[in-house]
DNA sequence: CCCAATCATGACAATCATTGTCAACATCTA
DNA sequence: TAGATGTTGACAATGATTGTCATGATTGGG
């Protein structure tokens, strides 16, 4: 066995996905796929930007990225560390992003649901405003 | 005074927004600048679809909609009764809509977001599962 | 090591909801 | 009622994303 491939989605590990994961790695914000296509054309990559969205959307597929929406429908990817389900504090200044659990949002949602009846619930939920930093 | 002006966006009273209006105030599910232009097409108007968008965005800046974005991007409008801030459990089949109010998640944002630094936080909630209706 | 079977890539075209344009039109007020 | 100005609608433009498909890379077997 040489590389093992980045996930059950993908069948085999390429020099592009092998990029496009160490951004991510080193990356504490969501990115898009243009821009991640731009950094790595920036670094002297010659990956093409259709290879970049595959590769997020198949790494997305395999839950291997968190997929998020700008207000403009753009979509934006960040590698989680928190294997369970999570939601996201993102400050709207610099993007830096805090991974955080909501055992309190789980129980109402499901309450809220029940309580009008409706089953098999599902919920999206997103904190955004300024970090510590970018507060001044 | 004739007819009073839906909003201070938009100085005069028209046809096409009144029609809009009406739409939207016999619906309980949020529905597309697509849909209600069709509806209305099919209804003998000769409405034009930039005119159906244009009228949503300005009823969404002037808080008369509410807007949500479907997973592929789509904008959804619909007009809701509650002035104050709230949330929205939909039915994922038939689009049935119900207004929530979420204080146990505005506390739960607003402890979270200052335990990591964060200011001037918002957030984004929205729940979607199968009304009683439609869970057969 | 070498090859064939497949998967992956990248340049390019196609989508498609939404926005921009602008001349023709409707509304409202003086 | 007439003019000033907000609105409309047909049409073009946008721009992120997806589809296409010939070419290139990876991998397991021989
Ligand atoms: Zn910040
Ligand atoms: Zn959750
Ligand atoms: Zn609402
Ligand atoms: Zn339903």
């Amino acid at each position: 066995m040489a590389t093992k491939p980045p996930a059950e989605n993908m069948a085999r590990s390429t020099k592009q996905r092998t990029a496009i994961l160490e951004l991510l790695e080193h990356d504490d914000a969501f990115r898009s796929a243009q821009d991640l296509h731009a950094i790595l054309r920036e670094a002297g990559s010659k990956i093409g930007l259709t290879t970049v969205y595959r590769t997020l959307q198949a790494f997305a597929e395999a839950d291997i990225v968190d997929v998020m929406r700008l207000p403009g429908g753009d979509h934006l990817y960040r590698l989680c560390s928190a294997e369970e389900h999570h939601h996201h504090l993102v400050c709207r200044s610099c993007g830096r992003t805090v991974e955080v659990a909501g055992p309190t949002v789980e129980r109402w949602a499901n309450k809220v649901a029940a309580d009008h009846g409706f089953t098999d619930v599902g919920h999206t939920l997103e904190l955004h405003g300024l970090c510590a930093e970018c507060s001044k």
